[in-house]
DNA sequence: TTAGGATAAAAAATCGATTTTTCACTATGA
DNA sequence: TCATAGTGAAAAATCGATTTTTTATCCTAA
């Protein structure tokens, strides 16, 4: 009686709380360091103690809270040795999923991957100055880049590398737009759509490396 | 007024429930695939509904346990394919950290090393049929590996590898003994400290794939 | 005989109240 | 002046009760 969908929709409290605030942590609705105030959270997000305290519980083991005993949770700090650690950890870790992936990826997979660029590039055009269509790109965008790693093989792998990127985009999300390296970074999501379909490993790995490295040097300037 | 140790003996309900509920997965107190009664845990932990609860939300979000909604909590089921993908995680991370932490390593995390190999080694003579002496040789093993990789640098990679570590330890606890097999993994935890001592990259990182490989071999023995 | 639907029991999730601990502030005495 | 103890307010953590959802069982009709 009930199908996929609404399995999907019959979402808890914890688990509605627990999606909300991650998106709200990673899009930088909170400070940097800030003490969370579970009771105006409370109101905020319209929940319960209990399935809020369960969302917060999931956000600290995840690594997207700080929580100390007796003391609360706290929205951990930004720093440059942090957002190097996890700009070098990405790109190990999705140098070696990029490989595994252009070894198994089959010809749906290849078609699943131009449909996600061309997602990436609809939203892109579609951009502007509203949280609504900025939100919907940033989808897209971990999308395709989920998508073009997807086939490695690798359960723990593909888990490591989705929370790294939650991390980063933390800092991402901080930094300052520039308009001009956005422009590069996209050119970079469609060679990598080229040579990954054309299954040139070298080609593919050197431009995601490339990818990862620029995106860094925009990150950082969440830090200073 | 506080130290340390009264910080960390002053856990909540739901970290020292956290801290139990993670020792007995990992030491398989729990069948693979089994659904945990919430109601009869609160009785054997002799703690509330909400630090449950709380605990099995960190868990879950760390691996160690499976959460569907309205459906409570699962313990994850074992793979011949789960393994492999989690030993060969560990094989590529450990081998990245070594090579860093041989880099950065001091005299004092010699010191410590050689501490760390010492306890393990009395711990492995004391080893005797109760869990007692069971549990602190396991202690004393997962002490020795974090380590001999502490100094790599890397927040996220350590993290990443002591998920690892817990995940495989459910395997390898799960199998059963050989002791031909144990003396010889014994006799490599040596090797690897004089290697890592005297700087033999090349050497040390072999070695710990072999005795991350045979660890394996021997936890394929929980799957079967 | 079996598919579908009502129903009761069990389990999960949530809520509001209570207890415990921390934090900020003041007062006291050396 | 400074360290320290005391005090009340605020926050975190926990508890027991309630609500919601799932699951197992039985019944009915095709």
């Amino acid at each position: 009686m009930d199908d996929g969908v609404n399995r999907e929709q019959g979402l808890t409290a914890a688990s509605q709380v627990h999606l909300a605030l991650k998106r709200d942590l990673i899009g930088g609705r909170f400070r940097a360091g800030e003490k969370l105030a579970i009771a105006s959270l409370r109101q905020h997000y319209g929940v319960g103690l209990s399935p809020l305290r369960e969302a917060l519980n999931r956000l600290a083991a995840y690594g997207l809270l700080e929580q100390e005993n007796q003391r609360g949770f706290r929205v951990p700090t930004l720093s440059r040795a942090e957002l190097d650690d996890i700009a070098e950890m990405r790109r190990r870790l999705e140098v070696q999923a990029l490989t595994l992936a252009l070894e198994n990826g089959d010809d749906e997979w290849e078609a699943m991957l131009l449909g996600a660029f061309h997602r990436l590039r609809r939203a892109d055009e579609a951009l502007g100055a509203d949280p609504e269509t900025l939100e919907h790109w940033e989808q897209m965008h971990l999308q395709f880049h989920r998508c073009l790693l997807a086939p490695c093989g690798s359960k723990w792998l593909l888990r490591f590398i989705e929370q790294l990127h939650d991390q980063f985009d933390r800092y991402r999300r901080l930094a300052p737009a520039n308009h001009g390296i956005r422009e590069t970074l996209d050119a970079q999501h469609e060679d990598l759509v080229a040579l990954a379909i054309e299954r040139r490993v070298g080609g593919a790995v050197d431009m995601l490396q490339t990818h990862i490295r620029l995106s860094h040097e925009v990150a950082q300037g969440a830090c200073t």
